[in-house]
DNA sequence: TTAAGTGCAAATATTTTGCTGTCAC
DNA sequence: GTGACAGCAAAATATTTGCACTTAA
């Protein structure tokens, strides 16, 4: 049984090996496109990459590993104004937070990382007493582009 | 054929009359139901209310009603972090947006209206040329109670 | 009158779960 | 060796759609 050609060194691996979480090639896979993913990826994407490292990834596997890097904190779920269907999106955290806007015309994506969200979020944590964990905001708008072509 | 006894006065049918939109008997209960509703209700939960006012209705006419009223910008449809399962939440969006809050031990949802979210939403008009027309912020945490008794 | 809206049933989409066999440690 | 994890199939959940009938304007 051939070990995997590839070892993807990234962090997720990483944080995988220090809390002592089970390693397996279908989690090697799935992390593997979440690593290299340039974005927002939804669970059917996720597994028709991961496939194409193992063919024998199940969609579950998919739904449960998913799972498992949230509780972890090591991904993000997002909706990005359900542009398309009503699933979800997945990204790594890394990093800073940042806002997400959807245009709701041509579709696209862009991301934004802004100081005033930081504090905005100390600020919840200050006035409403409210530990922040995880926080997610979307926009819907019409982008540069669109917005121009009205 | 008896008119209904309670003409709800509210601003969605009023909207629906400025905008030449049909009115019915569903629609007519499931905006009540919107109008008068605390907070959050899931689309199951308007489906309940909404036949309590017109057994009629039907599960479909209520998504249909959703939409449209998301389409014209009258509701906010929210995520509360998928406290309870994968289903969205709706309210009604009146006045200044809100912050949502929802506590991952307890389920708690609080709400946070802050000048630095408006301020926020403005840099990315500013910042981004990016038009802002619907925007979600939800956070999880630990609300002040829970954070407590860690 | 008639286009828009409705209920109903069925389809679709998304995610989860039970079970039995397999594999990482 | 054994407990955690996998695939598979089926269930559960959430939302949408096609169609024939009904109704608001």
């Amino acid at each position: 049984m051939p070990l995997p050609q590839t070892e993807v060194p990234g962090r997720l691996q990483a944080h995988f090996a220090e809390r002592g979480i089970r390693m397996t090639q279908q989690r090697r896979a799935i992390l593997s496109v979440m690593e290299t993913a340039s974005k927002h990826l939804d669970a059917s994407q996720i597994l028709r990459k991961a496939q194409k490292i193992d063919a024998s990834v199940d969609r579950s596997t998919v739904y449960r590993t998913l799972r498992l890097l949230k509780r972890h904190g090591l991904i993000d779920e997002l909706d990005l104004m359900h542009i398309n269907g009503e699933g979800h999106y997945y990204e790594r955290r890394l990093g800073r937070d940042h806002i997400h806007m959807a245009c709701l015309r041509c579709g696209k994506i862009t991301e934004f990382v802004s100081d005033s969200f930081e504090r905005l979020k100390q600020q919840v944590e200050k006035d409403c007493r409210f530990r922040v964990l995880i926080s997610r905001l979307e926009i819907g708008g019409y982008c540069a582009t669109c917005r121009g072509s009205q």
